[in-house]
DNA sequence: TTGAATTGATAGCCTCAGGGCATTAATCGA
DNA sequence: TCGATTAATGCCCTGAGGCTATCAATTCAA
């Protein structure tokens, strides 16, 4: 592109130094070079900035008029290419997660937390979805990384995570409330059984569980929001089956219902940490998926007893 | 200088268009190219700008984080360049001239106005001094042209304007002044002339006049201002010689004194306008010069008529 | 599942922008 | 008037940056 960089700032050098010698020689190159690239400088801008005469240089007007301009220009440069190295540490970065409902409400604040005061610079944004439509994102490089269940992509780099167990949530008077023990699938027979919409994977284990219960599943509530899901259990007949990190983090505060563990084969929900395989932020991501894990043992052992199962 | 605009250029054209080729085709250049810029702006910067995978194209986070300094860099860019093309008109400049305490009191404020009409866009400063100094200044490129009397600098380009005529100023009793016609040297016998310090080309006519008229020159006075000269007449026995643009334009508004032409050989200043033959600036000088001579002539014919001589 | 299409990377080649050296021209100072 | 200083010129050379051809990977449609 004309005017170069390098022309401008040959120009703003010679202003300053007044002598083409002296600029020449700060710039370490020689004396005709610098001659020549002003030359064109000067023919591309069709305005003359020096006027020279064998013994001394100076500005023409209109060289004075753009001397601030050129110099603004490679002020401007200069703060680019220093911020860029700067990003090289990998540090100083924005990502943009994405993240499934159970997660994002509960856990990603914490994860906020954590990574400023192990990696300040590095901000973190997340956007919350079903898994497939996250990493659907993901691929489009719309997102640096998600941590979601299983999908079945095979062009992301997954990681396993950790895996929440299920927690079944009603009302305290609830029959299948009035123990502290974990529960199991008999306790279910015959209830209707609600959560997240089947665009989430914990729909269809929630599906699963409930025909090997005997029970059902709920069509009453379609979305995204676990709020909605303890709302209605807490006001209704159904049970809501909800994701250990929101029901031990954020529902256990209403004291409006009561959560107990569902334990059964499959009452599971497994978290993966999900990265294009093409990205070259690999050794951050690693350390990502390792500040997670970390994060996650950290909650656990925050509980009360009567939660750690 | 590295990273080039060039490749800054690139980077955000493929970050616009999220893809080498459309980028390329934007460019007028072949892909191939891109890939190359784009590669060794990465490794100056020792940053990944963009992940490709064969399907896709998507800004990495230190990406994201520089495409906004990048854009601003082409911004300045661009309008350095519009900047400079639009001054090849030679207008929206500012030129620094160096003038007479004589024509610059009176003179200039209408030149400014003038310009204001014929060039918009042209602004115009001045300093005031002695000649030679003047001359010095123009030569060193401090000032771009230059309104003064005769000097012996060879270097310099120079031009006629016009002449200005002498005028003796004193106190209304004094004897020199009880006629409206024009003075001649019989008139200053015996007498105390006052005028500009010797560094001044004036003092050198006044003095020569003031030896051929039996007068004798004053030293009581040292300085580069007019005004002080016209006070000093205006209270005491001397004759103040002042050139016609200062002496009709400033000091006849005052009513302490009058003013009345000193008609004789030699008595006169001529002024001329010098730029430095090197200046590229060749057409607009002569425009200049031509302004300055039709706002003198201007100036004369506004004047009451005894005073057009 | 396979072949066509799309997309960025690579390889090899070529041109010219931009650098260096040597020299010239103009001016200044002694 | 002569040496010193400073920018311009001429000539040559290297490498940055462009192009064509091709490859490799992936997607999409059949």
């Amino acid at each position: 592109m004309r005017p170069t960089l390098r022309q401008i700032e040959y120009f703003v050098a010679i202003a300053e130094t007044q002598s083409f010698g002296a600029a020449a020689q700060s710039l370490a190159v020689t004396q005709p070079s610098l001659s020549k690239q002003i030359q064109s400088l000067e023919a591309d801008l069709g305005v003359a900035l020096f006027e020279r005469t064998s013994r001394r240089v100076s500005l023409t007007p209109q060289g004075r008029a753009l001397l601030a301009d050129a110099q603004r220009v490679l002020r401007q440069a200069r703060r680019f290419r220093n911020k860029a190295r700067s990003l090289s540490f990998d540090t100083d970065i924005r990502l943009v997660a994405g993240v499934l409902p159970s997660i994002g409400a509960y856990f990603m604040p914490r994860m906020i937390d954590r990574l400023r005061q192990e990696m300040p610079g590095l901000k973190l944004s997340f956007v919350e979805g079903p898994s497939s439509e996250l990493a659907g994102l993901l691929t489009q490089g719309e997102l640096d990384f998600v941590l979601a269940s299983e999908t079945d992509r095979t062009d992301l780099a997954r990681r396993d995570l950790f895996t929440e167990t299920l927690w079944l949530c009603s009302t305290p008077e609830d029959p299948v409330m009035q123990s502290d023990a974990p529960a199991s699938l008999s306790d279910l027979r015959g209830r209707t059984l609600l959560t997240l919409s089947p665009e989430f994977h914990l729909n269809s284990v929630v599906a699963r569980l409930a025909s090997e219960a005997g029970a059902t599943l709920s069509t009453e509530y379609r979305g995204a929001s676990l709020d909605a899901i303890r709302q209605i259990a807490a006001s209704g007949p159904e049970v809501g089956v909800l994701p250990s990190l929101y029901a031990l983090g954020e529902a256990i505060r209403d004291p409006r219902f009561r959560v107990r563990r569902l334990l059964a084969e499959g009452a599971e929900h497994p978290i993966f940490f999900y990265t294009r395989s093409s990205s070259p932020l690999q050794t951050l991501n690693d350390r990502l998926a390792d500040i997670i894990v970390s994060e996650k043992l950290a909650i656990r052992s925050e509980r009360a007893p009567q939660f750690q199962v």
